[in-house]
DNA sequence: AAACAAACCTGTGCGC
DNA sequence: TGCGCACAGGTTTGTT
């Protein structure tokens, strides 16, 4: 569910009320949230702990603790990070509780239906061992910045379906379903171009596309489907979806030159929507 | 190397 | 109203 806007919104949240608070209980329900190490080292990692920073490298949340180990959350497909005051009822699916101590006290809650997320506790100087993806990441067009440049010298480094290579996290980190096809449409470029041939035109479009789209969507707090799984911190909705052009608008008219309708096909088992007027 | 398909899970929406 | 199937923002693994 959530790609790089929306992780970014929740780290937001995090840096403004989670960060400088200390960890005074942890609980952990089911033990697939933390299946990467064990509920014993998370729920030893972090109690006592305080939270004294928080990042982002593409979907990943890294957290610094004041002992010297990270706490890295990764929301998958449907996971969620929810702030509440603390006794308040915990919606189904709360698998991990930090409780933080303060003014009224309140509770951090790592919420996961599908159970593909994950809450780790690492020693950063092991980094390589407990993190191996962390090491093998590309780069992050907002943490990292991204120029025109290095984003062609990318797209011409491998021969494949450019939208494949958008998704490809050791490429570039962060990008999603939702966001690769909004920007594969805002350029004009289909999905099925092949990197290594899209013009420098192309290439400068794509780039502008990228990076307007990942910003604008942050401003906007993501995207909120109408399924509403992904909230921010407080459960604050996002409003980006309101501006898609062609994610989830299979049939209905294109917004960009009001003739076509949109179309979606499967490609390796992902929704891929476009316009076969505007994208070619 | 690239492109699928399947796997990991649960919930929801749709057609019948 | 109820049932069964398809599908969902991600990533990894195995197979052509």
């Amino acid at each position: 569910m959530p790609e790089l806007p929306e992780v970014e919104t929740v780290r937001r949240g995090l840096q403004v009320q989670v960060v400088g608070r200390r960890i005074t209980k942890v609980e952990v329900g089911r033990e697939r949230s933390v299946r990467r190490t064990s509920r014993a080292a998370v729920i030893d990692g972090l109690t006592g702990a305080t939270i004294t920073e928080v990042n982002r490298r593409g979907k990943y949340l890294l957290c610094t603790l004041d002992t010297g180990d990270h706490m890295m959350v990764h929301l998958r497909m449907s996971g969620r990070l929810l702030v509440a005051a603390a006794g308040t009822e915990r919606p189904p699916h709360t698998h991990v509780v930090l409780h933080l101590v303060g003014e009224p006290a309140q509770e951090l809650w790592f919420v996961d239906p599908r159970t593909f997320g994950e809450v780790v506790v690492f020693d950063p100087l092991n980094v390589a061992v407990e993190m191996p993806e962390l090491a093998k990441m590309g780069v992050d067009p907002i943490a990292d910045g991204l120029d025109r440049a290095q984003f062609a010298r990318l797209l011409r480094s491998r021969s494949r379906q450019i939208k494949a290579l958008l998704l490809d996290q050791h490429v570039i980190a962060g990008i999603g379903n939702i966001y690769c096809d909004e920007a594969l449409h805002l350029a004009g470029v289909r999905w099925d171009r092949r990197s290594d041939a899209v013009t420098p035109r192309e290439i400068t479009r794509l780039h502008a596309a990228i990076m307007q789209v990942l910003g604008d969507a942050i401003e906007a707090g993501g995207s909120t489907l109408a399924d509403t799984q992904y909230v921010g911190l407080d459960g604050e909705r996002g409003w980006f979806q309101l501006h898609h052009r062609v994610y989830d608008r299979a049939g209905q008219r294109c917004l960009t030159c009001g003739k076509a309708d949109i179309v979606k096909v499967a490609v390796a088992g992902r929704g891929t929507h476009y316009c076969p007027r505007c994208q070619s």
